[in-house]
DNA sequence: AGACAGGGGAGTG
DNA sequence: CACTCCCCTGTC
């Protein structure tokens, strides 16, 4: 077991806001996988306890390098924003790998996050490699090549997402899905709702959680009631309306506001 | 039992 | 833009 000092960091606020789904709790430890890495985590103090990964990715996973306490003094600023962050703070945006993100999010569309959780366990199951970590069975998430047999995913209870996922797994070129990060803002957005089956709401979360895009803003039903409540006195908009709000107002960090306020306002 | 909504998006008009 | 429908699951 290794660890590593983790200030201004809250793991299961960080774990559990809602974005990140493959992971479960025994014992004290998260169990956690993402794409074809299975480790376990827990927080005491000051510092993160892990096993089953570097140190270099427990530090990028959870985002350790970066200047916290500079997102907060910028977003404090924002008297909503501001009461969410007691709540929450030592909340992080998980860096996640942009496909499994992907088919996530995509999954992910009038769902819960039980269901997308179980699809996504299902899919791993069905195309990932068996692991066995401190004696319990894991299946990483498959890669885009892994996919053999995608008829196999009927069993996975997608719903209308399956035909989504069957024609990304045609389309996509995983190279240029990575290559995004090069890319500004609206280039990125526009290739990923460019994908069948990714709208803008999607293409936020992806751009977001695995893409490195801080400046993203996804609009689902909860962001924007909650932006309609709390600062339009509960006048309605439009999503296109929210969205430019939300980065209008919160700039280079408006995916950290919108998760703040997606956490207090999911747990209220 | 049966209606209904649940972290959107595609396809129309 | 506004509207309907998409599949499936859990809930009331």
């Amino acid at each position: 077991m290794q660890k590593i000092k983790a200030t201004n960091f809250n793991l299961k606020h960080t774990i559990e806001c809602g974005n990140f789904f493959r992971y479960f709790e025994k014992s004290n430890w998260y169990y956690v996988c993402s794409a074809d890495k299975v480790f376990k985590v827990q927080q005491r103090g000051d510092y993160i306890y892990f096993d089953g990964a570097s140190k270099e990715f427990i530090s990028h996973f959870f985002r350790l390098d970066e200047d916290y306490s500079k997102v907060i003094a910028v977003l404090n600023k924002d008297k909503a924003l501001k009461k969410a962050i007691t709540k929450y703070f030592g909340l992080r945006i998980i860096r996640q790998e942009p496909f499994e993100c992907l088919v996530s999010y995509i999954c992910s569309q009038n769902s819960n996050i039980p269901r997308i959780t179980k699809n996504l366990n299902h899919i791993a199951e069905l195309f990932g490699r068996k692991v066995v970590f401190d004696g319990t069975v894991f299946y990483t998430f498959p890669s885009l090549k892994d996919f053999d047999d995608a008829k196999k995913m009927k069993m996975c209870n997608l719903g209308y997402r399956y035909g989504y996922i069957c024609r990304l797994l045609k389309d996509l070129d995983v190279g240029l899905l990575y290559s995004l990060k090069l890319k500004n803002y609206s280039d990125a957005k526009k290739y990923l709702v460019g994908l069948h089956g990714v709208g803008p709401k999607v293409a936020d979360c992806v751009l977001l959680f695995s893409l490195g895009f801080d400046e993203a803003f996804p609009v689902d039903v909860w962001i924007k009631r909650l932006v309609e409540s709390l600062y339009f006195g509960g006048k309605k908009l439009t999503e296109k309306k929210v969205h430019e709000f939300g980065s209008k107002r919160f700039g280079r960090y408006a995916g950290y506001a919108n998760q703040f306020l997606f956490h207090s306002g999911r747990l209220e």
